[in-house]
DNA sequence: ATATGCACAGTGTATATACACATTATAGAA
DNA sequence: TTCTATAATGTGTATATACACTGTGCATAT
């Protein structure tokens, strides 16, 4: 989706978030679909790096979804052998040599993707998203 | 979803809008749920309001959606009878009774959920919302 | 030893979103 | 009037998201 403006302009914050949302997420979609992943996926991949290994419960807290959305995402990062079981107590989640490889394979697409944000924006503006997220992480709801 | 920051930050513009999105459109959606619709039901119907009646294709351009989302969105608010097919050539919809009136009962729910927003994040990162909004719908995918 | 509570995992259902593909309607040309 | 090109609509499939509810296993209190 996304191009001609004959879009009406609306005032509601969460309206206009959904829509950021969705252009954004397009727009990486595409930069990064060459490496076999969404944009998402890589998003909760590059996560689970950073942990080595996590249940579901932790990792969903740690990405901001709920632990039931997780479970739905894990299934094609599972089927798509981007990650598998860890040994040890409970049922842990780690990449898979795939899954470290297509990160790889990422993330120069990712970097690329970040920076003509950067531009197309404006730091004033990049950053904002940044802040807004932050404040938002932390509402209560 | 939504308390405890034991959540890792991301540098990634597209995730932070994504959770941005998600948090914020639980908050409308938890506000307006007495009304009897979603936060994203509410955008719908009231650009249809602004539209008095349109077609698929129209509708889904004039709030930047995917066709073949707007079809699939179109299902609940359609069973629910909250728009009607409006007579005349073509497939187009308008609101019916239903819809006006739950319209009206969501309105000041919407209201309030929006000076809430403003509060909590402060006027300018509010109207930056609205500014990022408005740029990246002009985002060349 | 059993009961009770808590933490963790999973399912049913529903909305929201888009792409690739298929179908239908409609207007204009021959 | 029939053919055809274009516009409009619809479906299959897949991810993404959350809530309400259900199961399950372990630790502790009685």
């Amino acid at each position: 989706m996304g191009k001609q403006m004959k879009q009406m302009q609306s005032l509601c914050y969460s309206t206009n978030l959904r829509r950021s949302a969705n252009r954004i997420s397009e727009y990486y979609n595409k930069q990064i679909k060459p490496a076999g992943i969404t944009a998402a996926q890589f998003s909760l991949l590059n996560n689970l790096r950073r942990m080595n290994q996590a249940n579901v419960t932790d990792w969903a807290q740690a990405v901001g979804l709920a632990r039931t959305t997780m479970i739905r995402n894990i299934r094609p990062l599972e089927s798509g052998g981007f990650i598998q079981r860890a040994e040890g107590h409970g049922k842990t989640y780690k990449l898979s040599r795939k899954g470290e490889n297509i990160l790889k394979k990422a993330d120069p697409l990712w970097q690329k993707a970040q920076r003509n944000i950067e531009e197309f924006l404006g730091d004033d503006d990049a950053e904002a998203i940044l802040r807004i997220s932050r404040k938002l992480q932390a509402l209560e709801i």
